[in-house]
DNA sequence: ACAAAAAACGAACGACCGTCCTATTATTGG
DNA sequence: CCAATAATAGGACGGTCGTTCGTTTTTTGT
C-alpha cells in the first residue's frame, strides 16, 4: 500500500539516501572507487548496516549505475517528451542532456564514466552499462529517425551516424568542463550540435535551425 | 656513453619494460588498475624489486602515463609531420590517430582514459594528465591553423572549435569500438572527420577533401 | 678480476578492502 | 501494545594494497 500513499518504508528511504551519496561520489571518483567505507561514514552508518542493503559492491555499482540511469532519463529523456517530436525534440535532449549534472549536483556524468571505466572489464557491471547506453543510443537514433520521418531532415540522413556524433560532442563537452575546466565548454557543445544538426537539415527547412 | 651506443643499462631496460607492461594494463583496466603486485607478476619481478624503479605508485602512473605519450607522439604526431602542413597533415594526423593504439598493441587509448579517470581528482598524476592534453589539443590546433592559413579552410574556420569536436569524434570511437564491440566505429569516425572537414573547406576546395 | 655500485629479492608492516556472523535496535502490521 | 520482522551495529576474517628495510645478487667500470 505504500506505492500509492509514496511514503518509503525506512529500508527504501536509507537506500535512496545511499544511492544518492554513491551517484555524487561516482561521478567525482567512478564506480571503482566506490567503497563500502568512505560511503558509510559519508552516511553516518556502519559498513555492515550498509552492505546489507546489497549484498555485494557489485551490486552496488549496478544499483548506483541503474540510479544515475533513472535521474538522467527523469531530467533529460522525459522532459524533452513534451516537445513536439522531430527536431525540436531532438534539441531538447541535447539541451537537456548539457546541462542536467549541474541540475542533479553531478560533477561528471556517471554513464559516460561508467563507460570508460568498464569498457574492457567483463562481468555483470559492464553488461548493465552497456544495456543502459544501448538504450540510450537508440533512444537517440529514434529521435533522429523522427525529424527525417518529418521531412526536417534529409531522407539520406544516417540516424545512427548522427548519435555517434552526438554522443562525442557530449565527451569532448565533460572533457573540457572537468579537465581543462573551460568555461566555454557548453557554447563549444551548442556550436558542434549546431553544425552537426544543419548538416542534416534539408533543403526546405535550410537556416531554420536556431530562431 | 650509451645514448650513443643505445645501449640500455640493465635498469634503463627493466624499466622499459615495466613500462610496456604497464601502458597495455593501464589501456585494459585504467590507470587505477595499475598494481604494483599484479605488474611484478606479469613482468616477472618480485613487487619491492619493481618498486623500487618508482617510488611511490603515483610516479609509476605518471611515468606510464609520459611513457603513453611517448608512444602516441612516436606513431601519430611524427609521422604525420612528413605530410605537408595543413589539410593533408591535419588528415593524417586524425587517421594515425585512429590506428595507434592497434599499430601500439594496445586495447584503449591510454590519454583518454587516463583523462576521465582524473578528470576530478586533483593531484600530481592529473596536473600529468592536463598538461599533457592540453599539448595535444594545442598540437591540433596549430594544424587546424595551418590549414587556414594554406587557404585551405575558410579563415572564420573556429580552430579550437575544431579540435574539442576533433576529440569527441575519437571518443566515440572509441566507446563505440570497445564498449559496443562496433565492427564499423573507424568507419563512423571517419565519415564524422569528413563531414566537419568538409564544413571547413574553402570553397575553392570545396568537394576535394577525397580524391 | 675485483671492488664499488646498482638492481632485485624476501619478509614484514599497517591500512583498508569486501564480506560474513551474531547481537541489538527500530519498525511494522494486526 | 505486542509479537514478528526488518534494519542496523559491532566485530572479526582473510586478502590485497602501497611501502619499508635489510640482505643478496647482478651489473658495471677499471
Amino acid at each position: 500500500m505504500n506505492q500509492a500513499t509514496n511514503k518509503l518504508s525506512k529500508g527504501e528511504e536509507t537506500r535512496a539516501a545511499i544511492l544518492k551519496a554513491a551517484l555524487k561520489h561516482a561521478s567525482v571518483a567512478g564506480f571503482e572507487g566506490l567503497t563500502i567505507g568512505t560511503l558509510a561514514t559519508e552516511t553516518g552508518m556502519s559498513k555492515s548496516g550498509l552492505f546489507a542493503h546489497f549484498g555485494s559492491k557489485e551490486e552496488l555499482q549496478i544499483a548506483t549505475l541503474d540510479e544515475g540511469v533513472r535521474r538522467f532519463s527523469e531530467s533529460t529523456v522525459l522532459p524533452a517528451l513534451s516537445a513536439p517530436r522531430g527536431l525540436k525534440r531532438l534539441q531538447a535532449m541535447c539541451d537537456n542532456w548539457l546541462t542536467w549534472t549541474a541540475r542533479n549536483d553531478l560533477t561528471g556524468c556517471p554513464m559516460m564514466t561508467a563507460s570508460q571505466e568498464f569498457d574492457n572489464k567483463p562481468g555483470p557491471v559492464r553488461d548493465a552499462v552497456v544495456e543502459h547506453m544501448r538504450r540510450l543510443h537508440q533512444s537517440l537514433v529514434k529521435s533522429v529517425q523522427m525529424a527525417i520521418d518529418n521531412g526536417e531532415f534529409v531522407a539520406s540522413t544516417d540516424a545512427e551516424q548522427v548519435a555517434f556524433e552526438l554522443f562525442g560532442i557530449i565527451s569532448s563537452c565533460y572533457r573540457s568542463r572537468n579537465l581543462f575546466q573551460d568555461s566555454h565548454a557548453d557554447q563549444r557543445a551548442r556550436r558542434a550540435f549546431e553544425r552537426l544538426i544543419n548538416s542534416c537539415l534539408a533543403a526546405s527547412a535550410a537556416g531554420v535551425s536556431r530562431t
